[in-house]
DNA sequence: GTCTATAGGACGATAGAC
DNA sequence: GTCTATCGTCCTATAGAC
């Protein structure tokens, strides 16, 4: 009878399965519906295994929330660009290519506005820092730089929900270029290739 | 000792009390994170007293959502109006005095991407309804009317999540007027009152 | 670093009395 | 229409062996 495969990994390797496996059940039922025991299944481990290297639920979600952030730093590259419109072409072309990531924070987003979810903080301040950045890069092209940041994160937040809930019939890249053109004006300047800005 | 009141409602005033409670209770922690322990409480009643009313969890989803739907009808109007920006204005317009309804869907519409969510398919059907209704009414303004829909409705649920995050900082209404500048073009022609542009 | 064992609750749901 | 009592399952977390 062959016992379970538990192949007694180095603990950084493990701990980046274990966010992996995470960040897919989170996207599937948000925090409140996760269930640790899922995760250790889904590693192979047993529950106490797992705390082991998380510590507690909420351990687990601010690793996942870190390693995204870790991620994301690494892959708008330092400085971003800082033309607008090819930044946001930029965000939304790689978005397309990761919809689990897309809909990890689309579920988070909207379970952390209770104020005791243990990401709500999170939330807050990312909300607040993009708005922030984009506002900066809209000065040039706006007498109202707040609005026009307000409008395309939202319209990129929106677009991202109609995508996650009919990706067959839809796609991402093609219905921001068309929001795109009416929030920018004209038609597509900077979301080919190149989009090598900075 | 006083006993704990409960005041023996006839059916039809108890399933609204019910469907209430389960209204906010949900737009707080969503469907996974809902405890029909919760709800109960909220309404004077043990468990089995509020499953007799509901049949089951999901049945008490459900409830809440044919209410919603029986709530809007008679809230918007029959026939609607038939301009697309005045609805949207009249649409926003309701939504700001109701942030927990708002926040009810933004929740519901999020954690219902997982395909075996019990809204899973009543959201799907949902969207498909409202992008077909403004493309319809967006035709006669666009020679791209289901790219304008879209835009519309990506644009109306990302502020409302925006304005959740922020509610002391921000008003949906002058963020969908801004909003709705760029879209349409002009200042405020029908956002009801004069509501001079700025 | 991972296990077994278990504590200690909360959960959704059912049966049947009143 | 609402109760009490209870079932069986799931949950997070801890203690301590290996």
């Amino acid at each position: 009878m062959a016992r379970r495969e538990r192949s007694r990994l180095p603990a950084p390797e493990r701990r980046g399965q274990i966010i992996a496996a995470a960040t897919a059940l989170v996207a599937e039922r948000g925090f409140w519906g996760l269930s640790m025991q899922d995760v250790a299944d889904a590693c192979g481990l047993t529950v106490p295994g797992l705390l082991h290297h998380v510590g507690s639920k909420d351990g687990l979600l601010i690793a996942v929330l870190e390693h995204r952030d870790a991620e994301d730093r690494r892959a708008i590259g330092d400085p971003p660009p800082s033309d607008l419109r090819a930044l946001c072409a930029a965000l939304v072309r790689r978005n397309a290519t990761q919809p689990e990531i897309v809909r990890l924070f689309a579920v988070l987003a909207a379970e952390s506005l209770a104020p005791d979810h243990p990401a709500h903080d999170y939330f807050a301040v990312r909300q607040q820092g993009v708005l922030d950045s984009l506002t900066t890069l809209a000065k040039p092209v706006t007498a109202r730089p707040e609005a026009l940041a307000r409008q395309i994160i939202a319209t990129m937040d929106g677009l991202q929900l109609q995508w996650l809930r009919a990706p067959a019939g839809t796609d991402l890249v093609a219905m921001w270029e068309a929001a795109a053109q009416m929030l920018f004006g004209g038609p597509t300047a900077s979301a080919g290739r190149p989009a090598r800005s900075r």
